[in-house]
DNA sequence: AATGAATGAGATTTCATTCAT
DNA sequence: GATGAATGAAATCTCATTCAT
């Protein structure tokens, strides 16, 4: 799986041996967690918090040790480095979103469903671990370094997959035809990113002199709204 | 003006003396820019590429002053620190936008073609200038660190100009209700910033495996066709 | 306790962070000092070395490391920046100065005797250990930015023992009328410095021009002589 | 005349030159001092001041210039370097009470009268300019690297005639036989400058926990006190 | 597995000093 | 004389990473 190397190297040649150690844990006490398991998600959850509130270059391996409560020895034991730390935080979280697109992008549900579904699908996910999106959608998701981003297959997979749903849409004529689907999947990601990113970086970020008042159900009825319609035109909309 | 906070805090007392030196320049010599002024601009086109190329995380102040053929101690001469110089970065480069923005909200067109407009500013902006928005975007408009980047008044000032768009357009009844002008506004400026990012990310960031076959003038138009229509409904779009 | 700040603050967060990592050593394996142990002094003893020699201004914590054989992240690790490695030097040698003194003026003793005795122990520090003096004396006692010297709770403590022995010695009356006990421990801290001073300065800084004759003892005789008679006064000492 | 090396050399060589340019400036324009003395006197007079507050190794070169309103390659015109600076700021002000005490040493006026006048001298100082004292005492007197200090031909003449003054009391018998001429001299000044050192760090570094109720009238009556009687003794004062 | 002492590359930043104007 | 732009040596400090225990 593809890694980003946002941190500039240092020390020695470390990066190369990346999640060597206990990549084999998990696959020996099926059903009870085992003792070792507790400590990864720990070291993994913790890094979720220390990222968003701190970001990616703006803490320490320590301090996301001393957030899990174990010695920062023990995360390199694990995750190999920092920068497969944040490999490992991205794969696990953005798994559970990319199998949800896959599933919906290969329902049989009509293009306008199937974005909807995934617009729900987002929100939700917000609101249940808007750490998390933090995380994914600012630590990963953009950074200059991260061209790899787009690299990583598990990224690539969800946007060929709503470029597909845009693609079937163009098929069965639910998608207007000026509408170019790879094109429009970038911009859907991107709207649905930056929904996101306008709220964590308002909300969370103490105050906010912008568009605080703006609620994240507005923001998805907003999103779902243009998408169908079209931000412009009164009663009728054929324009251009 | 607010200024951003990337780096780890690292001395505050350095903070405060920021741009001090040197403030007055510029105003001396109209026309041909005073020799002076020549260095902070060759510093100032300098951080550009540099952050441009390998990020403000993963550049040093000196390889900086090396692309400007200055030694380092000027750039802290000039813009005080690391810090310092983004910010300036950012607000010459920024200022160009937001006044355009500002033109074209209080001009008399409809809500349509300052949409348009600004459409296509930011696309002609990109052509001329990848390297500046690319930085504009990713290392300023992106950081954790940076809710405060939302407090900058040049980027609330853009924020606000494009929600009185919208606003505009509904009391004319072109925004189509559904659309609440605040959020829009957010997702309009995410769309059209994330077209920009996947181009970044994708063509310059050496090899994409994902959507290099968009144009920028597919992505251009794309954009448009869905803020006019919608991405979705086939002859008729009256959906939802 | 008061830590001292010689050096231009240069980062608020480091100082805040001081000496917080292995704060919690000495206590594990009393007598053989636990390898940790071993290190940490081998560096404060070090630092003495190196203070004594180039001064607190005149070095780097590199040098003090190199003394001490380790490296210079080490004292970071342990001491968190070069103000708190003072700041331990600083205590760690100052504590058994206080104690003693302390201890003298709780003894019983005369109040003449009491003064010889503290006149006694600070040449005998000084004679054993002239480093440590003098970087307590030049380093630490005088500094422009040390009006906290006074802040700290040891340094206060000793004044305070030996402003002590001057009051009780104007109530048994051996101490004549005229004097202030504040005002004489002040003064005679201050003689008992310059001392040192004196010493320091012209002895081992290599030629001294001026009053190199003095021996340590002759000093240490003539300051008994003067606190017990005064400087002036022929055969009899009732003067002014 | 000898010239401290308090900072570590930096640059090039540079300290060689030193105080070369307008050394001859002063004798030129008798009587109205001439606008470029004016400029040397007002550099003095900052460096004075910012030394005072920030100490020498707390303070730039930039912020003596800009307390004396000029530029700082000004300072370098006139002092060579910043070592040059604190030098001359010493010999200004250090000439005016080696002249005095000289004088006094050479006045037919019994031991006890010189000292009196020495020590009425030194407190009408303090009083006058305790910045210049402070500086004096602080910055130049108490430096390790200044072992130089006592190289500085005005000071060794200070202690000399101090020195004389006791060795005169001996042979009139004015000074007790115990006491060494030499190390006495020390002692005093050793006294009289922590007498000010304790004024100039407890009153003027904000709050003071030690001995803020002494003033100084207090301390100039103890140390007259002491040296004429001792500090113990009841009613009779011959002891030991 | 777990710990945290130890290392040191490397980045930021300071500021004395030079020198062209 | 004056100025302050320009330089760059050098110092501090951070923190990812290694590794012995």
């Amino acid at each position: 799986m593809a890694r980003p190397a946002v941190s500039r190297a240092r020390g020695t040649a470390a990066a190369a041996r990346r999640e060597t150690a206990p990549a084999r844990a998990a696959a020996k006490d099926p059903g009870a967690a085992s003792g070792r398991d507790d400590r990864r998600k720990q070291i993994l959850k913790a890094a979720v918090k220390v990222f968003a509130e701190k970001g990616y270059h703006g803490c320490r391996i320590s301090d996301v040790a001393e957030e899990a409560g174990v010695a920062y020895g023990l995360v390199y034991h694990y995750y190999g480095n920092k920068d497969g730390l944040l490999a490992s935080v991205f794969d696990t979280n953005w798994a559970f979103f990319a199998k949800a697109v896959d599933e919906i992008a290969e329902s049989g549900a009509t293009m306008r469903d199937k974005l909807s579904h995934i617009v729900e699908l987002a929100f939700q996910a917000f609101e249940m671990a808007p750490l998390v999106v933090k995380v994914l959608v600012l630590e990963f998701g953009r950074n200059a370094r991260l061209g790899e981003a787009l690299d990583n297959p598990q990224v690539a997979r969800v946007f060929k997959s709503i470029t597909r749903i845009f693609e079937d849409g163009k098929k069965t004529r639910e998608l207007y035809e000026g509408i170019d689907p790879s094109a429009m999947s970038i911009l859907f990601i991107g709207a649905l990113e930056t929904a996101f990113v306008s709220f964590v970086l308002t909300n969370q970020g103490t105050r906010s002199k912008v568009q605080s008042a703006v609620t994240l159900d507005t923001m998805k009825k907003t999103l779902i709204a243009m998408l169908h319609r079209g931000a412009l035109g009164g009663g009728h909309a054929h324009g251009l």
